[in-house]
This record gives structure tokens, C-alpha cells and sequence, in this order.
DNA sequence: TGTACATCAGTGAACGCGCGTTCACTGATGTAC
DNA sequence: TGTACATCAGTGAACGCGCGTTCACTGATGTAC
């Protein structure tokens, strides 16, 4: 009994799942801010007020929303890497592209997920940890490559930022500054330059020692 | 006759930059979706209809205000960077310290800048022209940088944009993910580990050419 | 220097809007016996 | 298998809110002669 079509009973069963999926909907064409409780409701032929037998209020429902975006975008990360036996540094670039492809693909999901609206806090343990892993995918990648002997050892956490700085920054710049930054440019090869230029700067001295000191 | 208090006279006089001046005070703590127009001229004690003597819409004195960010932006930026004598690492460096205390400094008047609340665009093209100079100072201190044979000749545009990239992540993770990125993080240590690394990365063979082909 | 008049930069009342949320309600479902 | 009743998940009317914007207006200023 899949419900292809919006329902007709009274009881409709699958509400909850179905204003968040709506909702993730609606984020497609709307910025997260003017995200509209009652809108949503109408979109799927429900009274406006049913939504609060589901969600406190409409920073529940976003904090819900939220959460499921970043176990979508963990999932993508993940599948990308593949297994730990590749290179850390193709494992770091498959990341990249997907962290960007994720974020092109839900510009506002993408946008909610990181803006002011809902923070991950006390108030939402599932979304604070949920986003926290994100970075320590990140982390994984950079000591996995240390441990190989691929990169130098360094501080792993700001190593990790800085990584994670690179790929975001690409990422909300083809959002928030397209005049300049889609102009031709080639996104692939921008993350792979970008990508590349970092893991360049890594690298350990390896068989070609330099004399510094 | 300098006016530090509000003024009493019907015809004030310099309402226009007033008004900028106080929407960007406002901009402190609200975000500027939120920022209101009525909001703005009540704290000026005018009427709420007295800003469109001088803006034809919200969305005109929302990129009044964006240009007038970006132009402290870069003078900011330009002030970092001091004359070209100096390294272009070092440059690079100052850059990006300059960047992300500005972020921090005016975290809603950033937000603005690169929202989707103001495109620059033709509509705009004062500020289309003064974002767009941001990233050519990147831009001129790598050119810069490869002449004086501090940084391997590549493409610099795609180099710029990864450098952007890299500082503007920053930027903004520390803005928008707060509980990850603000946590036991020494911010310019984060800044200096992320351009050094990228510096690192675009470091020419020098004198110790290594075999690859 | 004085006057007539155009223009500029304010005022204040009013409009319509969609929103989040509350409230008392009611129809449908599940459970105990 | 049937009945009584609690609970669950909806409804629809209504609230108050602040907003952007319009309109006809008016007081102040600048200019021509």
C-alpha cells in the first residue's frame, strides 16, 4: 500500500515522514528562512495545524530536516570513499567532490544544514552529533594518510579544518558568489586543483629531502 | 556642525547615509533577512516612510549597504597586504587574517555580502564591480608571487579561487558552525596552518628538482 | 532685499499580506473485558 | 464477537504580529526676477 497520491483519510497514517519529505521538497525553489509551516501543510492537502501534532514548532521540524540532510550527506561521503585499503589522497578527493556535489544539489538543505537556524546544540543531540561526524570523516582521511607515511604527520584537527575550510569554501562560493565564481570555471577541476594543492602541501620530504632546516 | 544626536529639524539632511550607517549597526545583531525597514527608521526617529525618499525598495538600500561592506572589506584587505615589496606568502598570509577578522567582526554584514539577498548583478553594477575585486587582490598576489619565482607558474585563476576558497571556508565555518570549528580552535593558528599548507602546495621544485615527469 | 513659486524631503494613516501559534473541537483507532 | 471508553491525529476558526509599500499631504529650502 505505497501512497503514491496525498491521502483522503482522516487518518493519514504517514504524516510526519511526509511533511519532511514535502519539506526537503519545498527547500528546493525556498531559502530556509521563508520555509513556511503552513505551506507545507497546504502542499499536502493537510490543515495547517496539523504539523504540531508532529512537531513542536517550525525550529523542530527544520532541526529534523537538518538532521536527515546530514545523514544523506554522510551517506554520499562515505559511499565515495570506498573502503581504506585506496589512497588517502584519492579518498580526500572523491570526498571533495561529493561534499561539493551534495551541496550543489541542495543548495538550501545545504544552507539550513550549516546557517543560523537551527544550531546543533544541547537542544538537538541527534543533529549535533550527526554534523560533528562529518568532520571527523575528515580526520579519518588525514590520519589514515599519515599512517601510510602518504602525508607528513601534523596536527591532525587543524589539518582537518583546513581541508574541510577548502571544500566548504568551494562549495558556498559556487552558492553564494556565482557571478564569479561559476563563471568559466570547470567545477571538477576546481575541486581537483584545489584538492590537489592541498595534499601538494602535505606531503611528507619523502626521497627528495630538501636542506632546510 | 556635526550631528551626533539625532536631528530635530524636519529636513534632516543626511538621512541617506544615515540610514546605511544605522542598518549596518543593526546588522550586528539581526540577520539581514530579518532587517527591517521600519526598524531602521524608528531608531532614527523618522517617519517609516521617510527611507524612500532615498531607497526605491528594501532590496536597494540591502546593496547600498553589501557595496559599502565590500568597500571596507577592501581596504581592509589592502591595508593587510601593505606594498608589493614584500613576499607574496606573507602577503597571502595577511590576507587572510585581514578576511576572516572582518568576517568575524561583521558577521551579518558578511553574510549579506555573499547571501543570495543581493546578487551582484547588472541590476547592481557598482557592487558587481566592487565584489568582483576581491578576487583579483587574490588573484594579483599569486600572479605576483610566480614572478618573483616564490610559487610554481599554474593557472591563477584556479589557484585563486582554491585560495579564496580556502580563507573564505574558514570564514564562514567559524561563522556557521560554531560548535566544530570555535571549540579549542586558536583561529589564527587555524588561518596560518590553512595558507601555509596551500603555500606549501604551490612551492616550485626550487633547487631540489625531484625526478617526476 | 523681497516676493512667487517649484521642488525637495519629510509625515502619518492605511492597505493587504502571510505567517506561527492557540484553542476547543471531532472523527478514527486501539484496547480491556 | 461485541461493547465502552481512552487516546490519538486530525480540523477550522481565530489571534496578534510586523512587515513592505502606497497615498495624499505638508513643511522647508532654493531659485528667478
Amino acid at each position: 500500500m505505497t501512497s503514491t497520491e496525498s491521502q483522503r483519510a482522516y487518518h493519514h497514517g504517514n504524516l510526519r515522514a511526509e511533511l519532511l519529505e514535502q519539506a526537503v521538497l519545498q527547500l528546493r525553489d525556498t531559502s530556509p528562512e521563508q520555509l513556511s509551516l503552513r505551506a507545507v501543510a497546504r502542499a499536502l492537502g493537510v490543515s495547517q495545524t496539523a504539523p504540531y501534532r508532529h512537531f513542536n514548532d517550525k525550529e523542530a521540524l527544520l532541526a529534523a530536516i537538518a538532521t536527515r540532510g546530514y545523514g544523506e550527506l554522510l551517506d554520499n561521503l562515505r559511499a565515495a570513499m570506498g573502503d581504506t585499503s585506496g589512497s588517502a589522497a584519492g579518498q580526500l578527493q572523491r570526498l571533495a567532490r561529493a561534499y561539493v556535489d551534495f551541496a550543489s544539489r541542495e543548495e538550501q538543505l545545504f544552507k539550513l544544514m550549516f546557517g543560523p537556524l537551527v544550531q546543533p546544540s544541547a537542544r538537538y543531540p541527534e543533529l549535533r552529533d550527526v554534523s560533528r561526524e562529518t568532520l571527523l570523516l575528515v580526520q579519518a582521511i588525514l590520519q589514515h594518510g599519515m599512517e601510510r607515511g602518504e602525508f607528513a604527520k601534523q596536527d591532525t584537527l587543524y589539518l582537518a579544518n583546513a581541508a574541510w575550510a577548502g571544500i566548504h569554501g568551494v562549495a558556498t562560493l559556487r552558492i553564494d558568489a556565482p557571478a564569479l565564481f561559476r563563471k568559466h570555471i570547470d567545477l571538477l577541476r576546481q575541486i581537483d586543483v584545489a584538492v590537489g594543492t592541498f595534499i601538494a602541501g602535505i606531503r611528507p620530504p619523502s626521497v627528495t629531502p630538501d636542506g632546510a632546516p
